[in-house]
DNA sequence: ATAATTCCTAAAGTTAACTTTAGCTCAAGC
DNA sequence: GCTTGAGCTAAAGTTAACTTTAGGAATTAT
């Protein structure tokens, strides 16, 4: 008894290629957030569909699931998305990509002049700046290349 | 009694900005293979701090370390790697990473066309071949914005 | 009215890339 | 020559993004 507007998660994982069991992880991490029928199944929304496509187009992309749901925040929850609010998010979404694509390539470019170079001149070494591409979350400075000018015998 | 050639894990640790534990890890993962002095302890070498500089870039462009290995096989294992061996598989390196730039960059100018078209219509919409960036080793198909045309409802 | 699917939850397992902890041993400085 | 800082190992913990497993309950098909 799926009501028209509803479908079953098994109908969303054929619709999207996503696995049960990651689309259930992914309401656990606030992707999607589907209602319950009298024996406590999920219903989702047909727009869940083109909601958990969004989220795997992102993740090729690179982006976390974290960042995803911020961005998802956008759009409106008083109703159905509509083509414009996908288009909307979708453009923000470019324009980041679009900063990735840069910092990538810029980073790639310092990595040609460190080829030359053979880095044993850090004051000269661009790849010596740990900017770009996002900076590691992880512990403590990751500088590159050394803190010290290599010396030409290391 | 630390000999000319021969440093300590702490100061390839302090050289390299990376944490004592990091390296170890480096280690069993065949990143490098340090000797062992009279009392058990790590000796590297000088050249080992160019090394792990290496992995350490090439993880900011996103290279697993499994990767990293393969391509670090590339290096003479009978001598210690000079200059121009440096230069050789940095520029191996460069055009994986060129590749994986266009790979992002045609999946953006996808998503661009897919952006006006709100995709609507799946028959045209260019995300929905699971091609370009490093198709996921996951389990099964994924495919993007469903598998049948989505309807406008949807 | 069953049998066969599908779904549910909770908990544990998985991979990558490390860090933290515990309990000891070396090595270096005064 | 002894105290303290560095190092060592083995094992367990951590985060992200899921999957797998176990044991039931709800649906759907026949």
């Amino acid at each position: 008894m799926q009501r028209r507007n509803e479908i079953s998660i098994g109908t969303l994982a054929n619709r999207t290629g996503l696995a049960v069991s990651a689309i259930r992880y992914y309401e656990t991490q606030g992707l999607v957030a589907p209602e319950r029928n009298a024996g406590g199944q999920r219903r989702f929304l047909r727009s869940d569909i083109r909601r958990l496509s969004f989220v795997m187009i992102a993740q090729k992309f690179g982006f976390t699931l974290d960042r995803i749901r911020e961005v998802l925040g956008r759009l409106p929850q008083s109703r159905t998305p509509t083509a414009k609010d996908w288009t909307e998010i979708s453009q923000d979404f470019r324009a980041e990509l679009d900063e990735q694509i840069q910092a990538l390539t810029r980073l790639r470019d310092k990595l040609d002049g460190c080829i030359g170079c053979g880095c044993l001149s850090l004051d000269r070494c661009a790849l010596y700046n740990p900017d770009d591409v996002a900076a590691d979350k992880g512990a403590g400075p990751r500088y590159l290349m050394g803190d010290q000018a290599v010396r030409p015998e290391d």
